[in-house]
DNA sequence: GTAACATATAGACAAACTTAAATATGTTTA
DNA sequence: TAAACATATTTAAGTTTGTCTATATGTTAC
């Protein structure tokens, strides 16, 4: 999974209204009317909103019949949690700021 | 922490110049001006970048004399991991469309 | 095949976001 | 205290996003 693909994930979660949509599909999958009814926005906004989520990878649908089912995909959700968990998994090292950056980094550094 | 903390932080972390500022903080804290040469980016890009970050509770700031140094907070990565790893986690429960749909929830919806 | 149902798409518009340029703030050094 | 350094803030583009309205597509029932 590319960062770029990790941020259009992120993207996709950072919606209200689409992190809602994953909560309600814990667990289960549900058809777009479900889902409309359980948050009182019209039906193109949900339809909308399925597609980001959808075109992030994190739902899957399937067509039943008249009814469009969607659900998550598990391997994705846990993939961007082992990103996140990275990011809380290791030790903070802390460097001297001042050696840091006189020596090497700041003090010489070219500005646009 | 609540839906709309977590849309904030994914919010924050839908930036490739935020997800990336992450990366490099791993296991380590950086002062401003490092963050800025492994960019390429203005100072006052980076800078607000830093306080998207920081204001969705993902860094801390620490000011060592002319420099601040930042660093990833941990508990809050791990919680949002935690999060995702809810909507990888439980099995899917497969409820037959039509019987769901037509009984109580499409047919007789109120839509707007 | 026509009507009814379930869902998707297109176009328009306001709100939010990213970046750039200029300037301000706070710290250290001389 | 003045100059230099590190970082933040403000203002103003240009772009993206969320929602609305209207319409289109695909499926089933009659």
């Amino acid at each position: 999974m590319t960062a770029m693909q990790l941020c259009k994930l992120f993207k996709a979660l950072s919606d209200p209204t689409r992190f809602g949509i994953m909560q309600l599909l814990i667990g289960k999958e549900m058809c777009v009317c479900e889902i409309i009814e359980a948050f009182d926005k019209s039906q193109p906004v949900i339809s909308h909103h399925l597609k980001v989520l959808k075109s992030a990878d994190l739902l899957s649908e399937a067509r039943e019949g008249k009814w469009i089912m969607y659900s998550i995909r598990p391997q994705i959700a846990a993939e961007a949690a082992k990103v996140l968990q990275t990011f809380a998994g290791t030790a903070i090292v802390r460097v001297d700021p001042r050696k840091g950056c006189i020596e090497s980094r700041c003090s010489d550094a070219k500005r646009q």
